[in-house]
DNA sequence: TTTTAATATTGTCAATATAACAATAAGTAT
DNA sequence: ATACTTATTGTTATATTGACAATATTAAAA
């Protein structure tokens, strides 16, 4: 049925929608910067990659929903996970069975997920493409919003570390502002400015050296959501 | 009916919800930072203050379905308003009588709205108020995160100017930062700061004589967006 | 009409912050 | 032991910020 065929109210007095969680789920092996994509074995688009998602159970809130998606997909503990809401889309035409709402979520993960157990078909693309690869309804729209969002976040937040394993080194989180960023960025100059972010990171007592060259102290994420000096570009 | 008694599939296999759109509509008139209340005449919440919005119609657009809502309660020029989505709302416990989701939008108006006529009760209060009053179903925490949003995007976006005349001094300018921010700002510092962002203001023809003083350029909104020189607070 | 007060606008300068690059520290690989 | 690589700390010129002073230009008061 078309939307335009539908009754503008049920018996309950109100237009029925359908609602449904989107997530973009974003993670940084440097110095790649990717996407997590799904291909459609059903409804409209079949076949097509889009976000992983789905419709929201009557009795579920919109934020549970989406984390439930994630841990299907991605098997990641949601203790080391960033999930923030992104924005809703709902264009009447957006879907052509119904009138659907989708709210998009923006997920930020580390590195140990599990990889895809070849159930459903999953793929992690980098978030290059996105440009020139066509996802299904208006995925591609949203995929760049996130991509944006995560973005600027690094600038003013200390959501990069979610990006990393739970102890990390400097350098580490550095490459991580560096492949998200498409930019290069002063060792010394990086270290210090992190460092002056109270709360940025938190010392361990842990060393890690990664082949050649002086070891590094590693650090654990602190215990600060916002940046008092922000990262630049 | 409960929403615990609710079918979780209607006829068309998809949960039905009900979507409505709320709106956090904010106005300075310095030294004041006001947020638009209605009073509610019907429904859950009957006589409580609320933010105004409603149900969206089954073939329109969510931001269409703002609009309108924000044209009926300010009579603004939506030429001259500033509208974002801000956050989408839909814990299962939220409305009692059906399963809803609200999308929530942010609307910032220049000081020439036409006043309420009575037909409904609309107040405007200082934002100020808003963690004593008890406002309907969860707005006061939408109403909250308005506020916030808009006091964070003076920082780095241009949209102040949306809280002026369409043509408006510097001082007038700085007046609006100093309401919705609750600081005072240093006149000369805050001038240069100003006129240095390419794109912020376009310059007039017009001087505007407030009384006493020397009397000052009067200036349009540029066509930039963001700021490329940030303002701090 | 002259003086005073108020506000706009421009100047000055010390204190901070930024960015580029140099130097040192502390390991691994040969 | 030596060379090499990366972490971390130093140095310094330049740019930005913030506090406050000086000048410009008008309206109101005397």
């Amino acid at each position: 049925m078309l939307v335009s065929d539908m009754p503008s109210k049920n018996d309950k007095g109100f237009p029925p929608f359908a609602v449904t969680t989107d997530l973009v789920i974003l993670s940084v092996r440097p110095p790649a910067f990717e996407l997590l994509l799904v291909k459609r074995s059903q409804g409209p688009h079949k076949g097509d990659w889009a976000l992983p998602g789905g419709f929201v159970a009557i009795d579920k809130s919109l934020e549970d929903s989406a984390k439930e998606r994630l841990k299907t997909k991605t098997g990641v503990n949601l203790k080391n996970t960033y999930l923030e809401q992104l924005k809703t889309f709902g264009d009447p035409k957006r879907d052509k069975r119904m009138r659907t709402v989708s709210v998009a979520y923006l997920a930020l993960i580390g590195p140990d997920f599990k990889k895809e157990e070849g159930l459903e078909e999953v793929q992690w693309v980098s978030v290059n493409t996105l440009g020139k690869r066509k996802l299904a309804f208006d995925h591609d729209k949203i995929a760049q919003l996130g991509v944006e969002r995560a973005r600027a976040k690094l600038e003013y937040s200390t959501v990069a570390t979610t990006f990393c394993n739970r102890i990390f080194t400097i350098a580490e989180l550095r490459k991580v502002y560096e492949s998200v960023w498409g930019v290069a960025l002063d060792p010394g100059n990086f270290h210090r400015k992190v460092l002056e972010n109270e709360g940025f990171l938190s010392e361990t007592t842990k060393t890690i050296s990664e082949g050649r060259g002086r070891p590094a102290k590693g650090y654990k994420a602190g215990n600060q959501t916002w940046l008092t000096h922000t990262i630049r570009r």
